[in-house]
DNA sequence: GTTGACCTTAGAGTTGTCTCTAAGCTTATA
DNA sequence: TATAAGCTTAGAGACAACTCTAAGGTCAAC
């Protein structure tokens, strides 16, 4: 049975977030100690780190406690549960993608026109171009 | 002179919008009608289409604030203050790119390895890969 | 002269993910 | 036995960028 800090240390998260994420119902310590401490088994500790492995992916809070409603009861959940999951998050990873890209397209172009040097702003290429509507940005980006 | 929702519809923000970054420094009525009402002058309307493109590219409210400052008098600023805004905000996206690229990696091998069918999710193997520490991923993505 | 759209303000609420504080109890070490 | 490190709780604060509310004043149209 590990403290709290003790699986703080273990799963590189630190007390104050696992007591958050117990709030939120994603990491339990199944024991207290008589004088009222946390105590993780060998099976919070295998969830906690589940949580920890799924939230390095990307996951949401919201996404991580709907997978751990299937993995602790598996046969009453389909495998395409678990994967409409994945590729919703793979959807909002890509969007998030071509956001990016049109940002960096635009950022870059900006630079390109621009020699950045220490003389005064007064004929900065970025600026005129800003106030120019910007390479006709279409729409909020990010 | 424009009314604050005439200039809403003008650059496609709400009013509240234009409220708030007004709070914020970004846009400003140099006039007031007698009852109070902001007006807009055509000056006040290049400067909020300014923040509106600037915004539409990515740039945060306090990019914006600092670019607007330096639009306000360019004599004083350089030109490379502008570039360094600018380049700050590629090394971000970048950044962030780089981070959206690993998740994408490590939920397409996910799904590439389950077939998500409609049975239940006792061999689930999305569920057995983050069990087992989810194609050792490494740190934090998002 | 009333209706309804529009304007004003200060300030609270939202979202997601922590992060910290205060006040007090427990445990380990020297 | 004293001290420091660690634990408990409820709840507040931080961040960005809005978004909305309440309570009320103004204006144009019919």
């Amino acid at each position: 049975m590990l403290k709290i800090s003790e699986l703080a240390g273990r799963i590189g998260l630190s007390a104050h977030t696992i007591r958050f994420y117990e709030k939120h119902g994603l990491i339990e310590a199944s024991e207290r100690s008589e004088s009222g401490y946390r105590l993780y088994s060998a099976a919070d500790i295998n969830r906690a780190e589940f949580v920890k492995t799924v939230r390095n992916i990307g996951f949401s809070l919201e996404d991580i406690a709907q997978l751990l409603s299937i993995r602790l009861d598996r046969s009453s959940h389909s495998c395409q549960e678990v994967t409409d999951i994945t590729r919703n998050k793979l959807h909002e990873v890509n969007r998030k993608m071509a956001e990016l890209k049109a940002m960096q397209k635009v950022l870059s172009r900006l630079l390109d026109n621009c020699d950045g040097g220490l003389e005064n702003a007064t004929h900065c290429s970025i600026l005129e171009v800003l106030d120019n509507d910007g390479l006709a940005t279409t729409g909020r980006v990010n």
